[in-house]
RNA sequence: GCGGGCGUAGCUCAGUUGGUUAGAGCGCCGGCCUGUCACGCCGGAGGUCGCCGGUUCAAGUCCGGUCGCUCGCGCCA
């Protein structure tokens, strides 16, 4: 506030515009009744300015800063440091930081050291795109920036480190989501001399203060629960249990059913699924959920209502009364329930239910956290003719290693919340003869074994503690934490969707000085 | 790589079955007002309708291509 009667000053303040800089000098004075706005921080009092400096002016901003009009996202990453200045991203940054310093003061509570790994590094050819750096003195090789610091934290437990944590920035050159940058933070921890239990017990620690930090309780013990029944119930491996809608075998009540539909894919050995869900359901709904269902590979999709007079439904002619009643039972439908039902293979009929139960189902309130344990450990490749690893090769396999490895379960964890995998992890691998039994199983040489994981296997080679760990998504739990979709919005300076930096123009092109420097020559990418 | 949405003033948006001079709010500039804190009043400036091409007497509007942003699929051990 700048009186009137200090003319000087006063007159001299209309030249100030937004956004300027200023010092100033006065008096500090409580304000006179009926000025007092209790709405703002600092409504009691005001400020009566003598003298001010102008300490650097501003140009008029591309955009409002004070205003939360919607502003788009390419203009705000230009000039994301005005964006910054608007409340709701100085919150987001500032909550960041708050996680980050209550996981590192937690951490170290508990032992856990801090220990930086490599940022140019090996490329290892498994998994994600890596990025690549050319080294100059050896012109033709290349460092990869990590996917994350897995096996450095794994050496880093051979070396004796029992406690380690990292937050970790990881690299991946893949086609990016509103939950995906290509340069991302992982609080990355590995312990050593651990099983499961250990691991997991450390985590619910851990992350009943991290949401603390954003008001959430959690639970002491996070409840846990197996892939196959994740998948059963929730048709995912990332059930999102605040939608109450759970999908039910209906086996059992089809196997000798007249709807050869049913039978005939039960004596198939695929399965019956279904669930019921309330709210309204014209017929159009059905026939978009249909559409919806066969674009995610289902053969169908059988579907009815509950009706005061009956059954109403394009197959209710072929279903009998008890095969109705047991589907109500099974689903636990009520009256004027829509009950969606799939015949499929296993994999197929759990991957469509769990999308319909997304489209179909509201979250209720609140937050759900859930661990999802018991992985199987591979996945056939179609493609490629092999098996993949689900979680990682240097996971430690569990069940009977002699059989077949598609029948091989994996001691990997995942933490979901939400919906959202916010974290996985796993018992490792602490002997070189199953990590080379692993890789076998993988389709591995053990000539390629030893080109790609020669140092690693070696490493275990000198006495490696059984170890185990994790690593989180940061960006994802500080968004979730924030209520934000994307993680772009709790990155201070993150990228587009097509990974370009507006802000600063990267990517960008080189000198062509510095591309002979390190032996390179752009090639014409390839017409069309 | 594929599909959906978007692209018009500095910002956020509207713009009819193709039709004369492309509008609004906020911001900006000038003036007035001066107990305001989303001040108020008066006036004004400001447009490559993303870009290229086509159809048409006529294109912001229709068609083809392309670029960018965004959401999703593929991909992301």
């Amino acid at each position: 506030m700048i009186h009137p009667e200090a003319a000087e000053t006063h007159e001299a303040a209309h030249g100030l515009r937004a956004e300027d800089v200023i010092s100033a000098a006065g008096t500090l004075v409580e304000r006179e009744e009926g000025t007092v706005n209790s709405d703002l921080p600092t409504g009691e009092v005001e400020l009566r300015v003598s003298s001010f400096d102008l300490l650097a002016d501003a140009d008029t901003p591309p955009f409002q800063i004070d205003e939360d009009d919607p502003v788009s996202e390419e203009l705000r990453l230009q000039y994301r440091y005005l964006d910054l200045r608007k409340r709701p991203m100085t919150q987001s940054i500032v909550l960041r930081h708050r996680v980050v310093s209550a996981i590192r003061r937690h951490l170290e509570a508990e032992g856990f050291l801090d220990i930086e790994t490599p940022i140019l590094t090996r490329s290892t050819p498994e998994g994600a795109r890596d990025y690549l750096v050319p080294s100059r003195p050896q012109p033709g090789s290349w460092y990869a920036l990590p996917q994350s610091p897995q096996l450095f934290k794994q050496l880093l437990m051979m070396s004796g480190f029992e406690r380690y944590y990292q937050i970790a920035r990881c690299f991946r050159d893949e086609d990016l989501r509103a939950d995906r940058q290509p340069e991302f933070t992982q609080l990355d921890m590995e312990l050593a001399f651990v099983d499961e239990e250990d691991v997991l017990a450390t985590c619910d620690r851990l992350i009943g203060q991290v949401l603390a930090v954003g008001g959430i309780e959690a639970p002491q013990e996070i409840e846990r629960l197996t892939y196959g029944e994740s998948m059963l119930r929730y048709g995912s491996d990332r059930p999102d249990r605040r939608i109450p809608i759970e999908i039910a075998d209906l086996g059992q009540v089809f196997a000798a059913s007249e709807f050869k539909v049913f039978s005939g894919a039960l004596g198939a050995g695929e399965v019956v699924r279904g669930f019921a869900t309330s709210g309204e359901f014209p017929r159009s709904r059905f026939d978009s959920l249909t559409e919806r269902a066969r674009s995610l590979g289902a053969k169908g999709l059988v579907w009815g209502v509950l009706e005061p007079d009956g059954w109403r439904s394009p197959v209710a002619k072929f279903l009998s009364e008890e095969e109705i009643a047991g589907m109500m039972a099974a689903t636990g439908a009520k009256d004027g329930d829509a009950i969606l039902v799939v015949a499929d293979d296993a994999a197929t009929a759990a991957r469509v239910l769990g999308e319909l139960r997304l489209d179909v189902g509201e979250p209720e309130g609140g937050h759900d956290l859930v661990w999802v344990v018991d992985f199987p450990m591979f996945e056939w490749n179609e493609e490629g003719q092999r098996w993949d690893a689900l979680h990682h090769p240097f996971t430690a396999p569990s069940g009977d290693l002699e059989a077949d490895p598609g029948t091989w379960r994996s001691r990997a964890y995942d933490l979901v919340m939400d919906g959202t995998e916010i974290g996985g992890g796993s018992i490792r691998i602490n002997t070189p003869e199953l990590q080379s039994k692993v890789f076998g199983a993988l389709g591995m040489s053990p000539a390629e074994a030893e080109e790609r994981f020669g140092f690693l296997l070696r490493a275990l080679r000198y006495g490696a503690p059984p170890h185990g760990g994790i690593a989180f998504g940061l960006d994802r739990i500080v968004a979730l934490l924030a209520g934000r979709t994307s993680i772009r919005e709790v990155i201070a300076f993150p990228k587009t969707a097509s990974g370009a930096d507006p802000l600063t123009g990267a990517p960008a092109p080189v000198d062509t000085r510095q591309l002979r420097e390190l032996g390179l020559r752009i090639q014409a990418p390839p017409a069309g």
